[in-house]
DNA sequence: ATTTTTGCAAATCATTTGCATATAT
DNA sequence: ATATATGCAAATGATTTGCAAAAAT
């Protein structure tokens, strides 16, 4: 669970300002369970009357993805998604039927990135894992 | 290496009409040594007077993917690409310096994925795993 | 007071679509 | 002959940008 003022402190602490409608865009971020689009925040602040504006909502998504507070997230659809991230974790599993996501740590996999570097000759930079499937609760014939 | 009648022959055996925009577009595709995207397909299309127009090559490298020809690739930009598959590799290592690419065998990764549907209790259907890095060639000073 | 951030509207960029024509089978 | 694929031009959708006004430091 990612808090709204989890949110505000990193960006205080990277210097930047705490702003209302960075404020919101953080409630909205807090308060969904799994992955969203840029499109669905601007929806909701919309629908709510949040006022906060479409070019706002990308600049506060741009921002937070390079503090590692939310993750870029490419659906297997192609859409661009995000999900909101506790720092420890690197990867994410994504429900392809709710769209709920968690966070996993790491599992061996850079072992793997490495062994991979080794056989290719590559110097392995970064690495992105992204698993999809369905969440226990769909599975259970849950929600959605 | 992806050869033009690999990519070929992997229309006809699916179906598809081998036509003169789908031979050129293979063509381009055979060239690349490294990702690619739409765009720059389009563009050298256009350079060469090829004639192929932006809707066949969009529709063209829809195909392919479905196909498993070409993967599609998110780069760590936010940047749509793809890249010419063997149909062995399933996950790719790219340069992000000459964006050249090579593709690596699965090196225990599904093992992870089971490992990671295990703790997480979702039922996993699909994962990617993308790594980027620097090529021998860009270490060694070359290339770009 | 100064710098950063915002909203607005317009611009840009990538991708998709409708439709009449051309081409492969 | 018939179904499929193409080019064109226009539509769509997502994201970005310029700029003057507003808010945070």
């Amino acid at each position: 669970m990612v808090e709204v003022t989890d949110i505000l402190d990193v960006l205080d602490r990277a210097g930047h300002r705490r702003t209302a409608p960075r404020r919101t865009v953080a409630e909205l971020i807090a308060e969904r369970e799994g992955h969203f689009t840029a499109d669905s925040l601007l929806d909701e602040s919309r629908e709510r009357h949040l006022g906060v504006d479409r070019a706002t909502i990308f600049r506060s998504l741009e921002l937070l993805a390079e503090l590692g507070v939310v993750e870029r997230l490419d659906l297997p659809s192609g859409e661009h998604a995000f999900v909101a991230c506790e720092a420890r974790h690197h990867h994410h599993v994504v429900c392809s039927s709710c769209g709920r996501s968690t966070g996993v740590a790491d599992h061996g996999l850079d072992r793997i990135a490495a062994a991979i570097g080794t056989a290719t000759g590559y110097r392995i930079d970064t690495h992105r894992l992204e698993l999809f499937g369905t969440c226990p609760a769909c599975q259970a014939g849950g929600p959605l």
